[in-house]
DNA sequence: GCATACATTAATGTATACGTTGTCAAGAAT
DNA sequence: ATTCTTGACAACGTATACATTAATGTATGC
C-alpha cells in the first residue's frame, strides 16, 4: 500500500512546531499576543497534547512563554535581546572561525563557505536583498560548521531563527553590505591560511559592526519590539 | 486528608524534572541506560503525561535522549562532550568577564563575587574539596550573571549542570588547585578596575587550563564516559 | 460606597483509554 | 543453515475525560 508520497513519518508533535513557528514568521501570531491551547489546538487541527509538547519545544528556543491560565504568549523580541543574541553570536562564531582555522581543512571542506560568499556576491551584483540575506545565513551557519562544536552549532540555529525576525524587518532600511563581503573573504582566506587569531578577530569586528548598524536601525525606526 | 507537607505549589511535571534530575546525578539512572516512560512514571508515583513533558525539558537540555519506542536514554558525556562544554563556557564566560569590567560595577554589586572567593580560599585552607567546588560554581555562576546578558546566564546554567558530573569524578583525582584561585582574584581585580581586556583574557587562559586540566584526567584514567 | 469573602467559571495540569507503529521472534522457504 | 516474511506485542503518540486552580464577578457586611 503506497502511503503517501509525504513522509508522514512525522508525528503530529513536530508538525505542530513547524507549523506554529511558521505562524509566528508569518506574524500571523504577533509577538505579545497570547493564544489558548485550545484554540491552536483547533486551529491546527490536533488535540492539545501534541500543542503542548510543541509550545514546550518552543519555549525552550525562546520564542514563547506558557503561562498557567494565561495562554501562550509569543515572546516579542526587544532591542536589548537582539543585543543580547548578537553578543553570544559574536562570542561563539569568533571562537568557531579559530577553531576552524587551527583544524586545517581543505579547500574541498571550505567549498561550500566559498560558495555561500560567491552567493552574497551574486546577490549584491542583482541587488536582491532577500538572496543576501540567505546567503548570509548560509555563511554563519556554515562557518560554525566548520568549527566543529555541535553545542555551538545547534545554539547559533536557535539564535538565528530569532534574529531572522529582525533582519527581515531592517533588510530595506540599510544601504547594500557592500564592505560586509571584505570581511567574509578575509575570514576565508584566514581560515585557509591557518591563521585562528586572525579569522577571530575579522569574524568578531565583522559581528560587533552588525550589531551597531541593526541597533542604530532599530532605534532610529522606533522599533522598539518586533 | 492532609496531603503531605511539601509545598504542592509545584506541578507534578516540574516535580519530575527535578527528580529525574537527582536521579540522574545521583547515578541511580546511569549513563547509556535506558527506561520505559511507564517504568519512570511508576517509579515517581505519577501519569505517564508529566514524565514525558519532563523528558522533553532534560531532552531540551541535553542530558536525556528520547527514541521512539527505545525508551528515554541518559546520555552519556564523552571527554569530547566536555571540550565543547568547556569551549563554549570559555568563549561566553570571558565575554560576561569583559562586559561585567565595563559596567563600572560597584564595589556592593561585587560583594557576592569575592565571597565566593573568599569561600574558596576557606575551602582550600580546610582541604574540602566538596566546598571549594561548590564555591567555585557559584564563582562562575556569579560571574555570568554580572555580565548581565541573560542568554548567557542560562545557557551557563545549563552546561554547568553537566559540568558538575565530571567534576564530582575527579575532584579527589587531582591535587587542590591552589592556584586556581590567584586567577579568581585576578578577574575580580580587573573587574573592579574596569579593565575589560584583562578580565577577559585571565577568565580565558583560567578556563582554557582548567579544560586541558580535567581532559588529561578523563583520558588518564580511561574515563571515557561518564 | 468600598472592601472583603465567596461562588462561579474557564483554562491549565493530569490521568487514562485508545490508536499507531516499530521491534522482535518464530517459522517457512530457499 | 540462513534469510526473508509475517504476525503478535509492546511502547509510544494522541485524544479525551477529569481534577485543580486561579481569576473574575457578585453579594454582603461594615
Amino acid at each position: 500500500m503506497s502511503e503517501s508520497v509525504h513522509p508522514k513519518s512525522k508525528g503530529n508533535a513536530a508538525i505542530a512546531v513547524e507549523a506554529l513557528r511558521q505562524l509566528i514568521f508569518a506574524g500571523d501570531l504577533p509577538a505579545g499576543s497570547q493564544h489558548l491551547e485550545s484554540e491552536l489546538a483547533l486551529r491546527l487541527g490536533m488535540s492539545r497534547t501534541p500543542i503542548r509538547e510543541a509550545c514546550l519545544v518552543l519555549q525552550s528556543q525562546g520564542l514563547v512563554e506558557v503561562r498557567a491560565r494565561k495562554g501562550i504568549r509569543i515572546l516579542p523580541i526587544a532591542v536589548s535581546d537582539m543585543a543580547e543574541i548578537y553578543d553570544v553570536l559574536t562570542a561563539l562564531e569568533s571562537m568557531a572561525a579559530a577553531q576552524a582555522a587551527s583544524l586545517g581543512l581543505s579547500d574541498d571542506d571550505l567549498a561550500a563557505l566559498e560558495r555561500t560568499i560567491a552567493d552574497m556576491e551574486a546577490a549584491l551584483a542583482a541587488m536582491d536583498r532577500e538572496a543576501w540575506a540567505a546567503a548570509d545565513d548560509r555563511f554563519h551557519a556554515e562557518l560554525v560548521r566548520l568549527g566543529g562544536n555541535s553545542r555551538v552549532i545547534s545554539i547559533v540555529a536557535m539564535m538565528g531563527d530569532q534574529v531572522r525576525r529582525a533582519k527581515s524587518v531592517t533588510l530595506y532600511m540599510r544601504p547594500l553590505p557592500l564592505k560586509s563581503n571584505k570581511d567574509h573573504r578575509g575570514v576565508l582566506e584566514a581560515i585557509r591560511d591557518q591563521n585562528a587569531e586572525l579569522a577571530q578577530s575579522i569574524h568578531k569586528a565583522h559581528r560587533i559592526a552588525a550589531k551597531e548598524t541593526l541597533i542604530a536601525l532599530l532605534t532610529q525606526n522606533r522599533l522598539h519590539t518586533l
